[in-house]
DNA sequence: TTGTTACAATTGTACAAACAACTATTGACC
DNA sequence: GGTCAATAGTTGTTTGTACAATTGTAACAA
């Protein structure tokens, strides 16, 4: 669908600032859909974000900071992530013994259950998209956003 | 920068996972970048596009539902943006008169001032990002979003 | 040592988003 | 006209976000 119609704005007013917003918009599209697709697992995009962060940590600690560090969104807050998770049961907190202001984080099992799950059902909504870019195409979007950015 | 370095995630499974989190990646960047430029005009993201939106309609009266389908971010919450700025006498509303549920939207002179202020400083932020691109390659990238949303 | 700066994490707060539930009005159908 | 579904908007509640301030720890120089 083009952004013309989905956002119901008949012109920009040059192809950058279309760009712009077609980005803005289509990561909104993306979201409300991996929020639906999560919904059922119990956990938010960031939280899903973070297990997958620790499951890639293949049981080494990872620490806010690390976190903070890697999340998409950076400015969300990743201790009350990781509290909220814990109190979901699929991370524990540890003090870090080498130095005591850090907290070392690992995913248990029920975390890694989860995730998994989740990660399956994602790839199968996400299978929707795949399938409206050949590889070549998806390889050169992703070569303009990066070179957007600078 | 490589979405790679940003995240630092070394791999991804395929192309398409790249893309997806690339635009997630990008949209929550220019996003911030958006959020910073606002911050002095006293206005939200949501906020912006809401006057944008009314300053399209060229005197022409704005619904809720109106705003609703042509925001961006189709969940946040129309009514209560358009309470804030009318609290900031930047919009008013009227009962309709033809249909008594709906309420009639307008931006205010205040409102047109700071949307055109707030345009120009956006526009001028966004010019960094405008010259890492061609216009053919802009067009391209809106391109490959609309295609891969189907 | 002690003072200073840097760092890691948490917490307070104000605000915004997500979603459901609700009220009021309209339009359609019998 | 009366009933009922559909529509437009508002409000309640929970959760998440943004940002600053705070706490506790570490590193290091005088």
């Amino acid at each position: 669908m083009r952004l013309e119609d989905a956002i119901q704005q008949p012109t920009f007013r040059s192809s950058h600032e279309r760009a712009h917003i077609n980005i803005i918009y289509t990561a909104s599209f993306l979201s409300q859909q991996t929020t639906q697709v999560l919904r059922p697992h119990d956990i938010s995009m960031q939280q899903f974000n973070i297990l997958r962060i620790l499951r890639g940590m293949k049981g080494q600690a990872a620490t806010v900071k690390l976190l903070t560090e890697r999340m998409l969104d950076k400015m969300s807050n990743a201790s009350r992530l990781v509290e909220k998770l814990k109190q979901k049961g699929f991370v524990v907190r540890r003090e870090c013994e080498s130095d005591r202001r850090r907290v070392d984080i690992f995913i248990t099992e029920s975390g890694q259950a989860v995730v998994e799950k989740a990660t399956l059902a994602l790839d199968q909504k996400m299978q929707q998209f795949v399938e409206n870019l050949t590889a070549e195409e998806a390889s050169q979007l992703s070569h303009l956003l990066d070179k957007m950015r600078g």
